[in-house]
DNA sequence: GTCTATAGCGAGATAGAC
DNA sequence: GTCTATCTCGCTATAGAC
């Protein structure tokens, strides 16, 4: 017998680059072996560089990949509804998008730090969800220190921080600060952030 | 002759601390190694060892020497201001920190998403954080969404997202996000955010 | 398409001369 | 206190059998 595990065959690229993701989110990219990789998608070590040229194109993929379906998860404002419930619904599906994907935040947080050649196709993303937000907020949003790209960057840290800090939050939640209830809770507080930003903006349009 | 620095003698150690902090917050921890700080601070890499047991010492001694002077740099809140004033020194104080010691945020971000051993003393540094923003806020913040905690990590986030994202913001923002021009609009921008926050605070109270 | 075997290099760390 | 020389290990990546 060769082994035990229910292993698909075919499947063996996808799940070296799931493998790679999971590895790259917790670890970091230079903290990673492609034995790790390989070990962890039950595969051959050699198998990984037979599909991926090498670690660095195993990474570019598996961020290809998310800026994909980060693109794809950004669904275009209704116009029929007030520019107020437009940037709830802007934070909503950004936070869902988030919370299903929450590995990408932290690859993407690790290429930040690493500021290498990857940044660029990080741009590419937060360009795009800049333009959405500038979409919905441009005629309300003004000049200066009100300019929409300081809204769009808080929006951002505003979301973030709460997984980039969990690890470190755990004495000052109550228990897991990634419980679902928890979470929730931070849904609410950042949709009432957002309510008393847009009345700012309001008051300071007037 | 055996070189042309201007080194002074006796002052490896604290040379090879600085070169170490320096890579640790470019690179992360994992992807600099002991030759890289070596060569950076024009010692010999078995002179690293000698004085720091290893490179986890290392590290460990960079985010001990941060957390002292971070802890340092909160400095008391002033009871004859109103709490408003005294929301916005905190964040005046705590942006110089940063602006001081940029590197600081990187590395303790690296060890967030490392998620190892060292989130300890991250830990440490948050919850004093945490517990002067809580001594300034404990009256007008509420429960639930509008917990102190929620405030505090809203904070975090608002102020460490403009260096953590500033290598992708630059076709966003005209120029380098991190002129003195654009900081100085940045902290206008985070001392309006707060003023929104804490209006909204008091109108809950009341 | 998947494996074994191994080349070749750079890493962390140590021994010991000066 | 600072250096040279070296050990050992694990890493990326490749060659080649099946």
């Amino acid at each position: 017998m060769s082994g035990n595990a229910p292993k698909k065959k075919g499947e063996a690229s996808r799940r070296i680059l799931r493998a790679a993701e999971e590895l790259f989110a917790a670890k970091g990219f230079a903290a990673v072996s492609v034995r790790d990789i390989a070990q962890l998608a039950e595969v051959n070590k050699a198998l990984v560089f037979y599909y991926y040229e090498n670690k660095a194109t195993l990474l570019r993929k598996v961020l290809e990949q998310y800026y994909t379906s980060h693109a794809e998860a950004l669904s275009p404002a209704d116009p029929t509804t007030s520019l107020r419930e437009q940037v709830h619904a802007l934070l909503t599906s950004y936070l869902d998008f988030i919370e299903d994907n929450s590995r990408y935040i932290h690859i993407v947080q690790h290429e930040l730090l690493a500021n290498g050649e990857n940044v660029g196709m990080i741009r590419e993303g937060m360009n795009l969800l800049f333009s959405r937000v500038q979409e919905v907020l441009a005629d309300m949003a003004g000049d200066g220190p009100l300019h929409v790209r300081h809204f769009f960057l808080s929006f951002s840290g505003l979301v973030v921080a709460y997984f980039t800090y969990a690890p470190a939050l755990d004495e000052i939640w109550d228990g897991d600060p990634l419980s679902a209830s928890n979470r929730r809770e931070r849904r609410e507080h950042l949709h009432w952030v957002i309510d008393q930003l847009l009345s700012g903006m309001e008051a300071n349009q007037a």
